[in-house]
DNA sequence: AGGATAAAAGCAACGCTGTTGCAAAAAATA
DNA sequence: TATTTTTTGCAACAGCGTTGCTTTTATCCT
């Protein structure tokens, strides 16, 4: 378990470091996504602040995590599991924001709908947000 | 046109104010939505910072403007063209960031689809921000 | 219109967030 | 193990957003 950590820092081409690693390990064994502010209490008394925003940015440029817009000046992050590549994400499920228990959750096999936009638009990327009650809560 | 604004504020309950006016006419001059750095670069001399912070609270729990959630730390803003009213908005449109221009617009002809979530979820809100090339950019 | 009352704006201060440059430490490489 | 490269921690800083309090402004009532 903890070697699946490495060899996925080494197939990213990235050092592996203690940082790093126990980054990633708060990531896979979160169901939902994570705030920087959670990662920093889980592994803040550890690693240097500065360190903890290089890291999520190394990993959204690697493939390894992606953003999840929100409305509350507080970007979430969460693992890509659709196979994200070093530069390109290929991630276009729907996400799920639960108003009771305020997780954020990947609704990995719901994938985005096409939308239908006026003439002159073009379609590159699309986010979806949910909110209502996750299944933990209902 | 200005008897517009004063209207509109008395209709929403809210005392006629220099800067109340001033920030509203902005949004009604403005195509795209604007953030709350916009706002304080156009009206931010003649008006103090938390003037501006505190309008624009005011202004979404009246049903005046709505929020955009997006990926980067920073929230925009947008007149309700539907009816929205204080406390309840019902802004069911897509939005869309231009990545050229990087305005955002309110697509307010597009209606956000409804998705098929998994068992256990219910949706109460959603929210769809289609990224690309604008009209204007096109 | 003028005065009383309620509401909003301005000010100051503060904590939090996110960034940068640089030196020290750690990891990769040979 | 020694060298090189990368990452971390530290310090400092600017900007964001909030709060309490005072002054100013708008509204309401006579
Ligand atoms: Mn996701
Ligand atoms: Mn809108
Ligand atoms: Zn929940
Ligand atoms: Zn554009």
């Amino acid at each position: 378990m903890n070697s699946d950590i490495k060899e996925l820092l080494k197939k990213s081409q990235l050092s592996v470091t203690a940082s790093r690693e126990k980054i990633l390990q708060l990531f896979l064994e979160q169901e939902g996504a994570l705030a920087h502010g959670d990662i920093e209490k889980k592994a803040g008394e550890k690693f240097d602040r500065v360190t903890v925003y290089r890291t999520l940015q190394t990993f959204v440029e690697k493939g390894i995590i992606h953003t999840i817009p929100t409305s509350d000046n507080s970007i979430r992050y969460a693992l890509c599991k659709d196979d994200c590549a070093s530069g390109h994400h290929h991630d276009h499920h729907v996400h799920f924001v639960c108003n009771e228990c305020n997780n954020t959750f990947c609704l990995d096999d719901v994938v985005t709908p096409t939308i239908k936009l006026p003439s002159g638009y073009s379609q590159e990327h699309i986010e979806v947000v949910v909110k209502g009650v996750c299944k933990h809560c209902s």
